[in-house]
RNA sequence: GGGCCGUUAGCUCAGUCGGUAGAGCAGUUGGCUUUUAACCAAUUGGUCGUGCGUUCGAAUCGCACACGGCCCA
């Protein structure tokens, strides 16, 4: 506390404005309590607008309604002085001329940022503009720190990104995009409830990270001394519920991967999982569709969106491609190109996709997909049967054992959604497990650990279940028309700065 | 990991050929007081991201680093 308060004394003069403010608020210190919390808002902006902005000026003369409202100040002009109440302006008229002269000090001293709460009558000025005209007024927060631009407000991205409350002060289209993340998500909760699946909590630390290939962060348990993994994804706990006879389950939560930055990558992201006992992946393939389109039909108001430059129109069902059609389709191949190891090694090489020659034929047909293809699928494709050696949870498809009978659905270029017909036989799992930990290692450390306890579960029977998974973060990206993860991150992940001493 | 671009006042940005740092906004003082990016007058404010180098002299040229953005892998 003393070591926080030192540097608080330090960082004094930080520059003139804030100083300045500084002094305000001592001098108000000497007067009276600076932080009162007495205060109590009687009506919210929003509520004053919708209630009384249609409203002819002499009406509202007549019916001469008191209010009782709060905000930051965010403009003054002249007598003028216009806060803003989550997000809506209301204009206070406050001339000093009409109030005592210690109560004009106070005003004069008044400045953009500060939190001010008042009391006077609606009203509407020559120009039309609902007023509250303000006979009492009291300060409730000073602000030390001078607002961004009146103007042009806050566009250093950097700054917005790692002051994300100065973002929501200032701008609005920001403001905009947190609330339709809420109500997406509040959507999706309800969409899923009224399917009759149960949201359910599962471990986010563990000591087996299962469910997706990809690296862990990894941490300490002090009490047990035992090493353990902030999940990659809830895949296998949510699948055991489902042998516990929970049929119809969802989680919505937070996964962390420890993998690089970018538009599309967040250390810690939210992800939907849900999984439904005896039905199919195609069965999931119809959910999601009909679950984008509602989505947009109730969130956005219309089945039409675009999203940086294209238009999607989830009233038109998606189309479907098998992984091999995609690639002979867009790559301009014949089925026999990728028929074989050797023949996918020279279509790779053909195409200029670098591989491993020590990859299998389903891994290198995968990176052939995700270089070539994957960017070039714009509008909403579900790209099926992928092949088994990355498909590690995934039912084998009938008739058809290299493949699975898998999905992934592709908007704009990137993945969406991830989902399957669940792996039940716990000897292939087995298999598959003892697989992916040979690859582990061999120095992948992206591959997935033997889980024994899972293979237990499974022993007991998973009844037949489809599964999926949706990146919720890049889902609010395209329905916010927004370019960066980060935009729809309230606190995105960013290198510490150096000097923020 | 590689390439390109950016970093100058609280915010948004100029800054010519290397020659002693500029504007608007906000801030301060005064005026005006039913305005709409209010207006009028005066005025304060800078470690030019950090470090090293070249030079008589660096915001400007060079190198390295940091952070951010975009593109590529």
């Amino acid at each position: 506390m003393n070591e926080e308060n030192n540097n608080y004394e330090k960082q004094e003069d930080e520059n003139n404005l804030i100083a300045q403010r500084r002094e305000k608020l001592n001098s108000i210190r000497m007067k009276r309590g600076a932080f009162p919390n007495s205060f109590k808002k009687e009506s919210k902006a929003v509520e004053l607008v919708s209630a009384y902005s249609g409203k002819e000026k002499v009406e509202l003369e007549e019916l001469a309604v008191q209010a009782k409202v709060a905000g930051r100040i965010i403009r003054m002009r002249g007598p003028f002085v216009v806060i803003s109440d989550e997000g809506t302006q209301i204009q206070l008229y406050m001339n000093k001329k009409s109030y005592s002269e210690a109560m004009a000090d106070e005003l004069k001293s008044l400045d953009l940022g500060d939190i001010i709460g008042v009391k006077g009558q609606v009203f509407k000025t020559n120009q039309d503009e609902l007023t509250v005209r303000v006979m009492e007024f009291e300060l409730l927060t000073k602000s030390l720190r001078p607002l961004p631009d009146k103007y042009k407000g806050l566009t250093d991205t950097e700054m917005r990104y790692r002051r994300r409350y100065l973002d929501l002060i200032v701008n609005e289209d920001s403001r905009s995009v947190f609330k339709i993340r809420s109500r997406i998500i509040r959507f999706i909760r309800h969409y899923f409830e009224e399917l009759g699946f149960m949201e359910v909590e599962t471990p986010m630390m563990q000591v087996i990270p299962g469910g997706a290939t990809a690296r862990p962060f990894i941490t300490h348990h002090n009490a047990l001394d035992q090493d353990m993994y902030l999940r990659v994804a809830p895949e296998l706990y949510l699948k055991r519920l489902v042998v516990g006879g929970f049929e119809k389950v969802f989680e919505l939560n937070r996964n962390f991967r420890n993998e690089g930055l970018s538009t599309r990558h967040n250390p810690e992201f939210t992800m939907l999982e849900f999984y439904q006992a005896y039905a199919r992946y195609d069965d999931l393939m119809d959910l999601t569709e009909d679950l984008f389109r509602s989505i947009a039909q109730t969130v956005i108001g219309s089945t039409s969106i675009s999203y940086q430059g294209s238009e999607y129109d989830f009233s038109q069902p998606f189309s479907r491609l098998t992984v091999h059609n995609a690639i002979e389709s867009y790559c301009g191949l014949h089925s026999a190109d990728l028929v074989s190891k050797v023949a996918a090694i020279a279509t790779a090489s053909k195409l200029d996709v670098s591989i491993d020659e020590s990859w299998s034929l389903g891994k290198i047909v995968m990176e052939i997909f995700e270089q070539k293809v994957e960017s070039q699928l714009d509008q909403p494709t579900f790209i099926t049967e992928y092949p088994i050696e990355v498909s590690p949870l995934a039912r084998r498809k009938e008739g058809q054992p290299e493949v699975t009978d898998r999905f992934e659905l592709i908007i704009g270029g990137r993945e969406l959604a991830n989902g399957f017909s669940e792996l039940n036989d716990p000897e292939d799992q087995a298999e598959r497990f003892l697989e992916q930990a040979a690859q582990k290692n061999s120095g992948d450390n992206e591959a997935m650990h033997y889980d024994s306890d899972y293979i237990t579960a499974l022993e007991y029977g998973l009844p037949p279940t489809a599964g999926e998974g949706i990146g919720i973060d890049r889902l609010v990206m395209l329905f916010t028309n927004t370019p960066s993860i980060k935009d729809v991150l309230l606190f995105p992940h960013m290198r510490p700065q150096q000097n923020s001493d």
